[in-house]
DNA sequence: GCCTCATATGGTAGCGCTACCATTTGTCTG
DNA sequence: CAGACAAATGGTAGCGCTACCATATGAGGC
């Protein structure tokens, strides 16, 4: 039963075969399933029995090229392992699941230039929405997110200056945080461990630094950082760096969890006692916090509600309500755990 | 300087702005751009500059409907945050970051259906290739695969019936050899634990059980497993029951790494001697395994080269050089490591 | 020098869909 | 009951690009 195909199609059913086979205009068809409310339910069946027959699904090309407007959410995280921006993907995913908008990722690998360039090429696509990691972009990348001509929304931070719309929390307020913790517990030497150093863990250090000034305490040697990429080994290594260059150290506060992790693995092979000799901070509260030995403290943040509301946003803004609250400061919570527990 | 825009395109340039400027005709920019041999040399650089100076990007959308065949790789993965799926993503992501192919990931959530589904949607889009974790499509989703019109790869795993083109390993011998090596350890009540229980899971609870055979060992009270998504939490409550069930337990096998890990705490926190009274051995060969104290033994998989593999293959076969070998076992690494050396 | 053939370029006609602007019909107002 | 107006449907004309089929030009064969 093969039916005529043209010249270049793959052969499949277009919105013309439906119509005819409908009995009704392709524009009618067209509106039947983007718009059921402006179809008399008699043809909205009719359309609907010639679809399922046929087994017809609308080409998103051709659809997009006719509307100038992709059912597309570009998104742009700085990298696709780190666990923080995989949550955060989830939960865009998981708000978009039920809708027609398909969803594009790019991974800028933590480089703004990378960042320009996947904002054209996204750009060019016309899409819905676009969601970007963190809210220190280059002017010139900035300026392709105001020209957009769609809702933006940076994630993962919140700042003063949004392009548009802004879902996240204080980094700077969560090292602060983290660090008063570790001071009230009684620590004194507490030091600052982190990779990669981002825009986020730079705020974080500053926080740290911060609450360690009031406290009269800091010093520029209690800082051990890395451009490097942050992993569990890497935590070990900076914190046998931190101890040789400071040996009286009696706390730490790390960037993120994988670091901290590395650390209490080096207290246990070196026999320091946690949190006894050596009281430990993470960030980000991966699952594995609670249960290590002992467990660990740590800054839980909301990354996948990030995700959900970043979406809810751009979703209310695309069906022209956009949010009178542009910044969405969803916050962080510290959960104190054994490893400070002095 | 506003320039004329049409009734309703964005009003960014078109091809035909480019080709006026250049004073060649609209095709030849376009294979300018797409195959500059067949341009000469003075047209192309001429053609070059107006693109330049004109900001012009080609739209993908009106290119896909044309050529009826988007620039896109449609990736399937049951989970966007188990770091093993995020690696291979990783890999096809910088495989992929010098090519015009973009980029569309599906989470199927572990569920046929759900894959079903986005095959639809991807197939509507006619991919340039299609890669899909996993070998246990659904029918229907199989069907699916079979008559997308472009390459196939099928990840994670090797077996028997490829769609198309196959990258990964065999997780029966993964298991077997975890097995293997916990036997020829000297360990003897050697648990399964896991979680989740997808396919791959439970070939590598098969690959165990053969082991366990082998040996005249095998006892179905061994085994722990439950549908729930693994996590390090689970794991301890996972072996926490493993010992309820059979105090004798001398050593584990576990499904992941998060799960290793789970029971490595737990073993800390009850003061269970790693590896004198239990052996533990994981599977993936995550980072934190080597620096665990004690280190743990896993199985070390080749995630990021299973992603690069699938683009190379999928590339080559859209270039019109199918490989003769179309099943690719990248095999797979024992680590042996302290948390087996008793 | 005629014919073939490869190379370089262009014109035309869509790809499958929707925006825009009719047109038709029925309903309500005064 | 004319006039106004909303609701339901359709026709036409593209969206921006490329496949296909010319056409023009020069190189090479005999």
């Amino acid at each position: 039963m093969t039916r005529p195909r043209s010249r270049r199609g793959g052969g499949r059913p277009t919105i013309a075969d439906v119509a005819r086979k409908a009995g009704v205009g392709a524009i009618t068809v067209s509106r039947a399933l983007r718009e059921p409310g402006r179809v008399s339910e008699d043809l909205r069946r009719q359309i609907q029995a010639a679809v399922d027959e046929l087994g017809y699904v609308p080409d998103p090309n051709a659809r997009a090229l006719a509307s100038a407007r992709a059912e597309v959410f570009g998104v742009l995280v700085p990298s696709l392992t780190n666990n923080v921006f995989a949550e955060v993907v989830r939960g865009i995913y998981d708000s978009l699941s039920d809708s027609p908008f398909r969803i594009q990722i790019g991974n800028t690998h933590y480089s703004g230039l990378e960042e320009e360039r996947l904002l054209q090429v996204f750009g060019s696509q016309r899409p819905a929405a676009l969601i970007v990691a963190g809210i220190d972009q280059t002017p010139s990348a900035r300026r392709l997110l105001e020209n957009a001509g769609c809702p933006v929304v940076q994630v993962m931070e919140t700042g003063p200056d949004p392009v548009d719309m802004m879902v996240g929390f204080s980094h700077f307020d969560g090292g602060r945080t983290a660090a008063e913790h570790l001071l009230e517990a009684g620590y004194r030497k507490i030091g600052f461990i982190g990779a990669r150093m981002d825009p986020r863990s730079q705020r974080r250090l500053a926080g740290y630094r911060a609450a360690m000034e009031a406290a009269g305490l800091f010093d520029p040697r209690l800082i051990t950082t890395t451009p490097v990429p942050s992993s569990v080994t890497l935590g070990r290594e900076l914190f046998r760096d931190a101890l040789a260059k400071m040996p009286t150290l009696d706390g730490v506060f790390c960037n993120n969890d994988d670091i901290a992790l590395g650390v209490l693995f080096e207290c246990h092979r070196a026999s320091i006692e946690v949190p006894k000799q050596i009281g430990i901070a993470g960030f980000n509260d991966l699952d594995m916090m609670q249960v290590s030995f002992p467990s660990i403290t740590s800054v839980r943040t909301h990354r996948y509600e990030i995700g959900t509301r970043a979406v809810a946003m751009a979703l209310a803004a695309i069906a022209g309500n956009r949010p009178e609250q542009r910044i969405v400061d969803l916050g962080f919570e510290l959960m104190r755990r054994e490893s400070t527990a002095r």
